[in-house]
DNA sequence: TAAACATTACGAACCGTCTCGTATTGAATT
DNA sequence: AATTCAATACGAGACGGTTCGTAATGTTTA
C-alpha cells in the first residue's frame, strides 16, 4: 500500500478517492512511456487522468513522487530476495532478475527520471534514497552477508554493493549500452573469494 | 581551446569577446555554487555576467552545455593519465587523481548538473557523452590495456572501465557518501589479477 | 458538516525569438 | 594612408507563450 499512516486520524469528511489515486499513477506511467519525463507536468497528469490539479498537489510533494510511487509497485513484484545456500547461486540469481528489471523499458524511463529529479531537488533526493535505495541496498547486502565467515573480506560489503548498483546506475545513466547476460557472469567473478584466499 | 575549427573562414566582421565568454563560465559557476543547478537559468546567467541574453544563445545550445564547458577546463587542469610502468601504481594514481576530483564541491554540483540534464535532454546526453564521458573512458581504458597480454581477462576491460566509474557516479548522484581514500585500495583489488592466476 | 473533489483564475518566472542601436573587425576604395 | 563599406558580435530589453504552484469557487460524499 506505501501510502496511509495516520492511523489516528479523525476521518471526518470525505476520504480520498482511491480511483483519482490509481488514474493519476496510471496517468504519469503512461505519459512517460509515450513522450519521456521531459513531457510530464502536474498539469497533464491532472488533465489526462481526469483529476482535479489541487488533488495531484495535495497527495504528492513533487511529480517525481508520483513517478516513485509508480514504480514501487512494480519493484515488489519484480525482485525477490534468493536464498539457494549457496553465495553465487544468489548472487546470480539477484543479478540476473535486477537486470532483467532494468532492461524494461518503461522501468529504465522511470528510473531515469528519478535519478534525473533527485539531482535537481534535494528533499526528493533524500526520500528517493530513504524510499528506494537502501531498500535496494539492503536487500544485496543480506545476500552477501549471509555467510560472512567465510569471505575474508579485502574488500567492505559496502562497496561491493557500490560496485553491483554503480554498474548498474551508471549504465543507465551515462552509457547508452544495454545489459548483456555476461555481464552477470562478469560481476559474480569479480564479487566472490576466487577460491584460495 | 576547444572552440574554434573553421580554420578557412574570412573572419570578417567583430571578433568573439573572450571576456564575454568567460563571464558566462564564471557566472554560471557561481549560481550553481550557490544556488545550486535548479536555480541556473540562461535569463540568470545573462543578467548576472552581465552579457546580452541573446550572446548566451548565439554561443551555447543550452544551458547544461555552458556548464559542461566549465567544468572541461577544470578536468583538463586536474586528472593526467599516468605512466609508471606499473600497472598497479598506474591504476592507483590514476583513481586517487579521480577522487580528488571527485571530491572538489564545485565539481560535485557541475557533475551532478549534467547528469541531470543529460536525463531530461537526449540532444544534450550526446554531447556529454562523446565529449566527456568517453574522454574519461579513454583515459583508464589506456591503463588496463597497457600491458594487455599479462591479464587472462575473465572479465572484459570495458565491464572494469564501467566498474570503475560507476561507483564514482553512483556515488556522486545516488548515494550522500563520500569517497574515502580505502576505495582506491578496494578498487585496484578488484580490477587487477590476483597473483597466480 | 467537514473534508475531498473538479474547475477556473491568478501572478511569477523562464523560455526562445526578435529588434534596436552600438562596437569592432577586415576588405575595398579612394 | 585615410576613408568607406559590409559583416558580425555586442548589451539591452520587449514580445508572446508556457508552466509553475497557489488560491478561490461551488459540488459531492462519508
Amino acid at each position: 500500500m506505501l501510502v496511509l499512516m495516520e492511523t489516528q486520524r479523525a476521518a471526518r469528511g470525505r476520504a480520498r478517492s482511491e480511483v483519482s489515486r490509481q488514474a493519476v499513477l496510471a496517468a504519469a506511467t503512461q505519459i512517460i512511456g509515450t513522450d519521456g519525463y521531459a513531457a510530464l507536468s502536474i498539469e497533464r497528469i491532472a488533465r489526462e487522468s481526469g483529476v482535479g490539479k489541487q488533488t495531484v498537489y495535495r497527495w504528492w510533494p513533487t511529480k517525481a513522487d508520483v513517478v516513485m510511487e509508480a514504480l514501487l509497485h512494480k519493484v515488489e513484484v519484480n525482485i525477490p530476495i534468493p536464498d539457494t545456500g549457496s553465495l553465487e547461486a544468489d548472487l546470480r540469481q539477484f543479478l540476473t532478475t535486477s537486470l532483467r528489471f532494468g532492461r524494461m523499458s518503461q522501468v529504465v524511463e522511470l528510473l531515469r527520471a528519478l535519478a534525473a529529479e533527485a539531482q535537481l531537488n534535494p528533499d526528493f533526493a533524500e526520500r528517493f534514497r530513504a524510499t528506494f535505495v537502501d531498500h535496494r541496498r539492503a536487500a544485496l547486502t543480506t545476500i552477501l552477508t549471509r555467510d560472512e565467515g567465510r569471505r575474508p573480506a579485502p574488500v567492505r560489503t559496502s562497496t561491493l554493493v557500490d560496485v553491483v548498483f554503480g554498474v548498474i546506475w551508471y549504465r543507465l545513466l551515462i552509457l547508452p549500452t544495454e545489459f548483456d547476460d555476461d555481464l552477470v557472469t562478469e560481476l559474480v567473478t569479480l564479487l566472490t573469494p576466487t577460491g584460495d584466499q
